[in-house]
DNA sequence: GTACAAGTTAGAGTCGACTAGAAGTCAAGA
DNA sequence: TCTTGACTTCTAGTCGACTCTAACTTGTAC
């Protein structure tokens, strides 16, 4: 169990981007303490990491709520609720991601690529 | 030789966003026309579908201010100048932009097996 | 019981990256 | 010559993603 301060240390998020997330949406509304304060777990603190990675390649906030909706399939499903439409869903974002991380893979690729050709005219150029 | 509007069809980005990269040096000044209209060679188009690719990989145009930099090296050395001193510094932006760009691929390639196992475990529940 | 650190909300401000509007110039065709 | 369309500059507005302020509450230490 851990608090916001404590979440923004091992994140790199700061409290006021953890709050603004939860606001719209990026991440489920956290549980709270007797005092009103939010509480976070393990599970959420690598959820935020994930988020973070997806962050660093370019994806949307609004993209990353789809994300959320997965990140809380589980919980869902725990509860009981329509397992196998809301899991066939979530397959099939998950899927989507999927295929878009793969693309990027390949851009990223050709931009290595593309970029030591340059590397390589330069030195050429430089002796 | 071709038009903004040319450049724009062929790169996808408005004309309003051309003239406003230039305007905050990402894109060099282009050349003009008699009556002041700009016009683009085929290799400024190239730079600037380079520069497309990695904008989709997250960089901010700060970033690619230094891209624009080393795009114009060839041009320099054409010109006469530093060419020992301008070669070798653009020559330590480009083996620096690499290593990022490598580190990047290597965070994808982590991503993407994080969503491959999330996805074999809704497999697994979904059956 | 009072000070203080760390949390809370609502709402305003900032910054990067466009995007659009207004007003004017230029070249080609009726 | 006049109109039309595509360009020009300058300036203002928008939008996403934070970031901060103000005013308030809670929990702990003295």
């Amino acid at each position: 169990m851990l608090t916001i301060s404590q979440v923004s240390k091992r994140t790199g998020l700061t409290p006021y981007t953890l709050r603004y997330y939860e606001k719209i949406g990026v991440l489920p509304e956290s549980n709270r303490s007797d005092g009103g304060a939010r509480i976070y777990t393990e599970e959420e603190v690598s959820f935020i990491h994930f988020l973070n990675r997806l962050k660093q390649l370019g994806m949307s906030l609004d993209e990353m709520k789809e994300y959320f909706c997965d990140g809380c399939v589980l919980e869902k499903v725990q509860q009981g609720e329509d397992i196998e439409d809301t899991l066939n869903k979530r397959i099939d974002i998950l899927i989507k991601h999927l295929a878009e991380l793969e693309t990027k893979k390949q851009e990223l690729e050709y931009t290595i690529s593309l970029t030591k050709d340059k590397l390589a005219i330069y030195h050429h150029l430089s002796k």
